[in-house]
DNA sequence: GATGAATGAGGATTCATTCAT
DNA sequence: AATGAATGAATCCTCATTCAT
């Protein structure tokens, strides 16, 4: 153990504090109806909430949760520093906030994805692959992934979270898709059901090669999406290319 | 007065000091005889500079670069701090040089594990894995691969060193194995030769799993693999277990 | 932009980074009522910029640049240590400016006791003296001067604002007067106004002086002006002391 | 080269830098007798002894000494750190030896200048000046006058030294001098007798200059002198330059 | 609510000093 | 005697957090 640190909990308070003890985790982030009747109030703060929120991502994934200054949040979201304080109890709540947000709708669309009964496997997941291609890759979206990478770890409550809310879920789904896949001979080989982090370990891979070397050596997410599955459906198509 | 400091007398004695009350300095740090069998200066320093590195390797897992505290790493490997700096110019350096020194010698065992042209691709895949389970996942190394997955970004030395040394290496290698492998119809698809990241994609995943999920949905690492086996062969060998 | 921050090169020494846990905490910071008198924001923030700039006057003046330890001069400026990085970007700024402000009044005030034409330079650089004995020897202005005197041979930047904004004035005000009366036969000698230098030197001598020797053997400053003055002038006489 | 330390630009953080209280006092540093019979032993360490006050003078007039590091001053004098211990109980009193060393020696050659009585004041005087020109200002000498110019204040033990050994001493000197002149009419006022600090002011001067703006605006110092000699004198000589 | 000046704990880095070789 | 690796106190600077306006 190096001397106890443990992010797990909330910070320490270090500021002109009057506080001690961790202020015991905010009440709850300002409230949020849907403003009844029209909008103002509630309605700023929500834009407001999601311009930090953008802002944190982009920070947080550029230099990680240590070296992201709240300062550089503030400004790029375009508020005062204090303003964050008046969202997030603390650089850590801002940080869980911010993967929550982004990932919960994530589930729901892959989820729908799926339900479609009538598509066979191969097209569901070369949609999913589409989706991923351009909705992860192609966005901010993989920042989120990247956070979660690099700090996961780090951040137990979060891998808690995003194990509950996108791992186990999504993994069931592609359980269930590829064991009626197996079943109906669509496809060859039961192993990705068994294992269906074998279907997902390529998009970490693009992930993770985005980040870090597309400048030296861009890859072929297309190409390798698609040869992926030609292994998942095991039909040894020769590749034409 | 800017508080009491009088340049008048002489110093205060700051060095290896043997005065003073000693702070409980613990117990005794490991002594550090001059190598067992060894000889002098140079080899004892070696040792000291492992030293380091290991512990450096161990706090930068467990932290992060930025969170990392060079006192921590200083601690834990029993030196002071300032003898970081007499083996390392910064933290920075003492970054690259972990990533190098502990990467490096990986290279040299995976190309020899190949270079036995006699073996299957299969047998060599195998081989492949179960080396990855018990020296990577099962050791220390798994944290470099950690480290660099969480911090390589950033570091755009780190990243070009370990794409060229590792990356494109390990790549290379593997391309070779899986095509000749292709040709004869040892395996069924090439999809593997073309984009032999995909090979790699569930190692990826057992370490990032490892660090972050193990505690709360353990993986079955050998399963995964001899799944993933199954996948690049193409064999459609139904699965016993 | 997250500010401009490149993991890239070598560090640059930051500072914390870290959070940890929660010392005491001290009473309470001495009050800082906003300016009795004043008004507003920027008023009050002068006023702390004066505070800061005379705290670290004086904490420069006793230790030198390098020993003057900006915990001093936060405590003597009554803000705490960070407070002096929102007014000056680093020691060495803070050093700067600490020059520049004292410097630059003086110069005004000096060109104005010339442009008296109508005095007779005898009598102008008797005033001159007495300025310097009241104004510069008598307050902490000789710090300045001191300062200058310790530590501009180490900082180019300081020697040439200095040279510009003051001796180069100051000397050729002086050669001007100077001059004029040696044409007028006032004074016996274009010596001085030749070197203007010579008419200053005493001056410094009383400031290092009173700095060293003033303890152990006190300087009769007034004294050694007065016969300055005699050998300028160069009217022989005879002193009655 | 005292290694590259630029104080022009801005920091680079560094670590301590301060002297404090007061510890023991060191007994005494190697005796040196003169080697009696032959020399080897004890001659060679007087010679090392030279060569690290040697070093340290460079050192410490160009850093100061605080920012002056003992690393440089070995590396300079062609020693190992520790050997710097050996002969110097620590850095104050290498300090303090540097400049009772640098500084003995011209006392007397100065007496021994004026004792010849024989010789006009004004005669005198120019041989003083001239001694300065090219022993101080054309050496390190310069250096010590420098070092003390800057730091002296800060080292009352070196102030009072100095005042004893070199102020008062040579002030009584000019001040016989210049007495048996104004007695005798050989200079016209006893202005400089009474205030002999009159007559080496210019020479302060001088330093002063030359370690500040020699570079950006050289100084005519044999005018200076001459000048300076001018007006103790008392001639009214008209400059024919 | 929003702001941003102020706070001060915390860490990377330096360097005088010691001591085993 | 000489060396230079090791030590660790000391300082500059950063930035999360607070609060007066």
């Amino acid at each position: 153990m190096a001397a106890s640190r443990d992010i797990t909990g909330p910070p320490k308070a270090r500021g002109p504090v009057k506080t001690r003890k961790a202020p015991p985790r905010s009440p709850a982030p300002p409230a949020r109806k849907p403003a009844p009747g029209g909008h103002t109030r509630k309605a700023a703060q929500q834009v407001r909430r999601g311009a930090i929120l953008k802002a944190a991502l982009q920070v947080f994934a550029e230099h990680g949760f240590e070296a992201a200054r709240l300062d550089d949040v503030a400004k790029r979201a375009g508020v005062a520093k204090g303003t964050l304080y008046l969202y997030f109890a603390h650089k850590q709540a801002l940080f869980e906030a911010l993967v929550r947000d982004a990932v919960t709708p994530v589930l729901d669309r892959l989820e729908q994805l799926v339900a479609l009964e009538a598509v066979p496997a191969t097209v569901a997941l070369e949609r999913l692959f589409e989706v991923f291609r351009t909705d992860v890759l192609g966005s901010d979206r993989k920042l989120v992934v990247r956070i979660i990478l690099a700090e996961g770890a780090r951040f137990p409550r979060i891998a808690r979270f995003y194990h509950r809310e996108v791992i186990a879920r999504g993994l069931a789904l592609l359980r269930k898709l590829l064991a009626r896949a197996a079943a109906t001979g669509e496809i060859a080989s039961d192993a990705a059901a068994r294992h269906p982090q074998l279907v997902v370990a390529p998009l970490l891979v693009a992930i993770v090669w985005d980040g870090m070397f597309s400048a030296i050596d861009p890859l072929d997410v297309t190409g390798l999406l698609k040869a992926h599955l030609e292994l998942i459906a095991g039909k040894s198509q020769r590749s034409a290319a």
